[in-house]
DNA sequence: TAACAGCGTTGACCTAAGTCATTGCGGATT
DNA sequence: AATCCGCAATGACTTAGGTCAACGCTGTTA
């Protein structure tokens, strides 16, 4: 029996909202990603080919490299750094709908132009490859599009998570949710009690991933603060004593 | 030149949250949804092996066909009807993260579980495939993966939309844009003037949808009636005088 | 070392949307 | 034809989160 079309090689927690894992470099055997990405379904010889289609480029902090509704000409895989994707509308307001790190591969786009930005939050490493290269690429390594349509299946999970964050959860749940995600991110699917995060965006980058204000943002953590739940320490970073417990009020199970 | 691997054979409108478009039934080569489905990229003799995989279900109004959270055993390819996909929260708040309909395929998980459940909102006609069979069928037939992969990406673009709506869009803006939406699902890329919807859903579906409550859509409605945006008609019908106007709305270029 | 800019926090107040309650309307049931 | 029931609409009132404004911290420029 083959394996499954949807669960092979697949983390169980589902990554954000970008294809993720094409990896790409000057010597794609030694890259960074070489474990996560697509790629890690190619064999030695195959990864040489893969690296005469990559271009390294390096993004400087706040840099916008994807314009939305500009031309889809690119594909990228991120090998360093954290890229925050993004909608606006005409007034400014703007909804982050995802940011994503190393092996996340970023540029599927519907039509012939992208249908968000893309915008550097640090130092952000990148591999770009033509359009018309990865598809000949994905042509020749039928793996790697299978290895492409599992990672999108996790970017739609996490796509409809989201959507039930952004539609029905309140702003406490919606906060709690994103450390908890960021838990996640960093320690896999085993949190240990006391937990530390360290997040490189911004109050504005998280309310506007949540859905809410900055204010509302720093008010809610606040509140967690005051109960307990998170303890705020130098350096930017965050301990959470139980995840557990923040995991339940994320999930909307508190009274 | 190999096709492109997102723009082959894709309409410029995105579908709905659900990876879109495998046919199946007793006969594929006469399905209804065969210049949709994923298949159209089939030839006759491999559509002849499709439908031995393939089982043939209908389902009543009102009927969970996929629980949230459940073991997720098949696959399943919308022959007629239309279904609502959601996430749930423990004390009963609800997001509906789309609405699928004819030619839309419905089961990609990530883990052995879905991560949504789907009921029928009318009568509903369904192909069923278990997932190992699905899975060879895919192993078989490459181009049927590639078909999946690009109805993925619709997905996700789909899927922006909705966070963008969710996280940022006023609530008559969410209504215009759902009935701007509903205009392009019956009327393709070319809207005419005064076109008309009508919608099998309850106003209690489209707020859970929206991310809003009955009474908010409601009196949503009511003001865009009002505003001489839309009129409503006997039979549960809407029409809609200026639908350029409506999307402006929708998008957001209201003052 | 002063001035400034970016980021975060907090308070006072406001409002869009939620909650609760009432009414009405067609379609099914008897 | 009466009643029942699910769905929709509307009004009165409440509230979670937004808006506006002030302030403080830290790092950078002059």
């Amino acid at each position: 029996m083959p394996p499954s079309l949807t669960a092979e090689n697949m983390p169980v927690r589902p990554r954000r909202l970008v294809i993720a894992g094409m990896e790409g470099c000057t010597n794609c055997s030694v890259c960074e990603v070489r474990a996560n990405g697509i790629c890690s379904a190619l064999r030695d010889d195959e990864l040489e080919r893969l690296a005469r289609a990559a271009v390294r480029i390096t993004v400087p902090p706040g840099h916008i490299f994807i314009e939305e509704g500009s031309r889809a000409t690119d594909f990228f895989n991120i090998t360093g750094g954290t890229v925050k994707l993004f909608k606006s509308l005409p007034d400014g307001r703007r909804q982050i709908t995802g940011f994503v790190s190393i092996g996340h591969f970023l540029g599927l786009a519907v039509s012939d132009r992208y249908a968000f930005g893309a915008e550097a939050i640090d130092q952000v490493k990148l591999c770009r490859f033509s359009r018309p290269k990865l598809d000949s690429l994905t042509e020749e390594f039928p793996r790697m599009e299978r290895r492409l349509l599992s990672e999108a299946a996790n970017e739609l999970v996490a796509a409809q998570d989201q959507m039930l964050l952004l539609g029905r959860k309140t702003a406490r749940e919606r906060v709690s949710s994103f450390l908890y995600g960021q838990l996640e991110n960093h320690h896999g699917d085993v949190i240990p009690a006391d937990a530390r995060i360290s997040f490189p965006m911004t109050r504005a980058d998280i309310a506007d991933f949540l859905g809410l204000t900055v204010e509302t943002v720093s008010r809610t953590l606040s509140g967690l603060r005051r109960d307990g739940l998170v303890t705020m320490n130098a350096g930017h970073t965050i301990s959470v004593p139980s995840p557990a417990r923040l995991r339940a009020i994320a999930q909307g199970e508190e009274g």
